[in-house]
DNA sequence: CGCTACCATGAGCATCTGCTCGACCCCGAG
DNA sequence: CTCGGGGTCGAGCAGATGCTCATGGTAGCG
């Protein structure tokens, strides 16, 4: 792209871009008297700029923290196609790797959410460490709607229901609890819950939510689906063979982001994919080493708007996405940024 | 002014700001979609890109080519609120020296010349050196018209007649000469030579121009009016002795720009420093060594809107400036600097 | 507790900027 | 000489930007 600085350019040219750049970014006159005193019309101007711009006349450099990934963050935005992507400076301990990711993750929710807004919230070790951090500037009255059931081992900090209750606690708004289990025994049964008033009830909440948090499960042995005791080790190893790399929401992907379509879907209680989908700013929060494969399915999903996660994760994400190819969700988006540079 | 950088500055704040500057002057995104995307108003992105610009934390850096002195210029500019200023690189050689100046001045001209402008032109040999460099894209229909009488020993090239007569040869348009001395034995002999149709009306035309190429001349002993024999070393003493430090078109000034009220000025043929204010563009050459003192007082004249010098003579007119405080003319034009940085 | 001075905030507006589009020019082929 | 293609140019416009101003909120002080 942008090449070329004293080489490769006629020394007029160079000067005239020198000193019209010089003129707009640094004695910040406008085009149009720049182009008064050079003698030119203002669109030539504008050309000009644009090519000193281009040809590395001019550099606009960025001086971050140093903590910041921005690059890896365009990246990641670029590749699947988000809304924003947060990353968070790598750590050893998985403990404060935790910590940073959901203090992101908090800090964002923070910045986003407005008095009645709406949050579906999803379940997860990461997620469940965001409120510890959530302290917006005033007390807001927010509604925190579980988007998935829980857990049979109810009330560990990991529970949709546990996460509305603190969000709420810390920064004002109520929680819609959702009392199920993410998955039941049968089909039969989920849609006998379906109608129970008080399930229905906090789904369609959820569904009508603006916002959603929510965490990227894996489909190893560890997993939190696993631990938690919604899934047993069998129904995992049946997931895997069936192709699935992770979950959102307890909605299995594989690889290419296609919804696995399997037994367990029909006993799931939570927003589908499609309600995801529907919801303007669906944030996932990671921080799990060794998620990427889980993470570029979901990703690839296109129902996540907003990406906070590590440094490490970040960087294999974006491997195994160039690795496997298909890239993400098409971007459809426009490239404005030529703009300045 | 900026500073700033990664030192004291709260490290949120710093977040912030480098990630909107990223997201503004490298993605290429309008204020009011990062507005959105961090739920801020877009006046409030743009006082904050502001602030990041005015931090340091975005560092707009032109690449200028290493032998052009666009700081200085814009000292020179800001000082004697001129229009544009060219500092010519510095040569060891006077004649190189002038030759770069003359360069330089007359680039300028190429560019601002239309047709049918008319060009008013001063004597001097930094002014006479113009047309051997004058060369515009395609030949003009412009007017040169002298705005000042001859030296004695005619068809020196620095005379202005000659000076009109080179500049319409290389780029096209008519040379309106001047059939008179610079100054004359009298005023009245004045008065009866400014009743000559040829010259009255010559001088009509010059005073009429939008361009004036004119050269500054000292008050020492081997100045262009001694040594051309239009005033005598007596009279240039005498000169002195009244504070007069320098002249433009015969007009001699003091160190604080007031015109020298002497006899000669009686005596001269020229355009007045009136004149040559009406004149949009009055563009002085000056490459010879040792005349900051002549400079600055021509320029504290505030007649001169383009100056064109070499760098030791740039460096010492700021010295000199800075030295006799004044500063100039009185700098009344608005501050739209800090836009871009 | 009330008052004042200050500052941050976002609506609204005038200006500036990027871009599209038709006109024009130059140059080489036919 | 005529014609077409590529390229440059500036008018014009929609949208982006910088700035002003009225408002409201806050901290300091009586």
């Amino acid at each position: 792209m942008r090449r070329g600085l004293p080489d490769d350019l006629d020394p007029v040219d160079f000067e005239l871009l020198a000193r019209i750049a010089h003129r707009y970014y640094v004695d910040g006159r406008t085009q149009e008297e720049i182009g008064r005193e050079y003698g030119l019309s203002r669109p030539k101007v504008q050309r000009l700029l644009e090519r000193a711009r281009w040809s590395g006349v001019v550099d606009i450099h960025i001086e971050a923290p140093p903590w910041l990934q921005l690059d890896l963050e365009g990246q990641l935005r670029e590749a699947f196609n988000l809304a924003d992507a947060i990353v968070a400076p790598a750590r050893d301990e998985a403990d404060d790797q935790r910590e940073v990711v959901a203090r992101a993750a908090a800090r964002y929710l923070e910045r986003h959410l407005r008095d009645d807004s709406i949050v579906a919230v999803g379940h997860g070790r990461d997620a469940g460490e965001v409120p510890r951090f959530y302290r917006p500037g005033r007390r807001l009255t927010c509604t925190f709607a579980s988007a998935m059931g829980g857990s049979p081992r109810v009330d560990t900090p990991t529970n949709p229901n546990e996460i509305c209750r603190a969000l709420a606690e810390r920064g004002g708004g109520r929680a819609e609890s959702l009392y199920a289990p993410a998955y039941v025994e049968s089909e039969e049964m989920r849609d006998r819950l379906l109608e129970q008033e008080a399930v229905a009830h906090t789904l369609d909440v959820a569904a009508r939510a603006s916002v959603a948090l929510v965490g990227i499960g894996g489909t190893d042995e560890g997993c939190t689906m696993v631990r938690s005791g919604c899934l047993s080790l069998a129904e995992m190893a049946r997931l895997r063979e069936q192709g699935a790399v992770g979950d959102i929401l307890g909605n299995y992907v594989d690889g290419q982001g296609r919804q696995v379509a399997s037994p367990h879907s029909g006993r799931l209680i939570a927003l589908s994919l499609e309600g995801l989908r529907r919801i303007e700013t669906v944030i996932a929060v990671v921080s799990e080493a060794e998620k990427p494969r889980a993470i570029a399915g979901v990703l690839r999903a296109g129902v996540v708007d907003v990406l906070v996660l590590d440094e490490v994760n970040a960087r294999a994400v974006l491997d195994v996405a160039s690795a496997t190819a298909s890239g993400g969700p098409v971007s459809l988006k426009r490239h404005a940024a030529d703009r300045h540079r």
